[in-house]
DNA sequence: TCCGTACATTGACCTATGGTAAGAATTATT
DNA sequence: AATAATTCTTACCATAGGTCAATGTACGGA
């Protein structure tokens, strides 16, 4: 019995019985990165939903006058993807990018599709994983449209405890949609606070 | 034959021949709202999926301080819901409510997928609409952490160009994360600019 | 028609965050 | 260990956008 954090993921996330999980394994790629390297880069069109089985990613874009933005970070346990390239079979807006050296499984869309024909826990779940990123992405706006640059860091430290470690803060800052500065300064006067308590 | 934008919306989104479209509008009930009525309010469950026959409505949370955001406006011929509560069956963080004296069919999630047990292109449906919403809130992201307001306002007018008009300003300004008054600023802004071409 | 309410504009001022630049600290590379 | 390359901090000033208050404007109800 292999002990993937996928396999474990899968488990608690379907229905499904063992074997099926293990099929689905079977047809997934394994495929490590090390840090820096592209899993999709702009202009492609993303094929898969990779699921971090080790390490992180993060997903961003680039704008007009050439800076970064970054839409997500991924660490274990976490599927990424876009949705939107995959599903209308466009070229994708994003880049993909291991920031740490990442073990990452290939989620082939059409093979979901093709054991949700077998098994409909399958659909339940695709159905459940876009539910989930739609939540997240509320959150996001909710946040991005309301949220002081403080008040973004630290919602950014609670559901993220440990990437707050994890990932220099000049990526952080993109993350929150503020310069590494002010990040910098946010940083400091929450010691501040914290300190004179 | 009925001639609902309904109708059309979905025969022109589902591959389904027409007796199985009427089934699922027998199945709908159509509502009608005055200005300012709620379709849903914070604390309820959201049930259904809204599409506007007509007239136009706004989705808005209020945070800490009392201060609404807009999350959406969907105008004829879109869905509003609160994927999130529907799906996981929670309380809604979201009102929706009316601007304008609206006519809405509501789509029960339990409808959709009865129906797509018999027939796939109902299920197949389904996910394009989540993916569409995706596709929606993912911009939204993008242009809340890189654009400024001018460009947000712009980006506005161009995804929504009936709204400009529909709407009043201290709505816009709401959707955009800005105040009303810097909202007035842009505007005046962008009249001088084109006046001096 | 008048009034009241909501909306829009404008100006004066304020605050949070951005831009720039330099130096300190940390991390990677040889 | 030494050097190079990032990253982080700090200080200074600039600016977009927020706040508050006053005034103007439009619209709906009696």
């Amino acid at each position: 019995m292999n002990n993937f954090r996928l396999t474990t993921y899968l488990t608690s996330n379907i229905g499904a019985d063992k074997s099926i999980i293990d099929q689905l394994l079977s047809h997934c790629a394994i495929r490590q990165y090390k840090k820096g390297d592209f899993l999709l880069r702009q202009g492609e069109k993303c094929e898969y939903s990779f699921f971090v089985e080790n390490g992180l990613l993060r997903q961003f874009s680039i704008d007009d006058k050439g800076k970064e933005h970054i839409i997500q970070f991924a660490p274990e346990n976490w599927f990424m993807s876009d949705r939107e390239s995959v599903y209308f079979n466009q070229p994708s807006t994003y880049f993909i990018q291991a920031l740490e050296y990442t073990t990452v499984f290939l989620v082939a869309e059409t093979l979901l599709l093709e054991l949700a024909k077998t098994d409909a826990a399958f659909l339940a779940f695709n159905n459940k994983l876009l539910h989930n990123h739609i939540r997240h992405l509320q959150r996001r706006i909710t946040q991005l449209q309301s949220a002081t640059a403080e008040e973004r860091y630290l919602y950014f430290t609670k559901i993220y405890p440990d990437l707050t470690l994890r990932v220099p803060q000049i990526l952080i800052a993109s993350y929150l949609g503020i310069t590494p500065e002010s990040l910098s300064r946010v940083r400091k006067e929450l010691a501040g606070k914290n300190h004179k308590k």
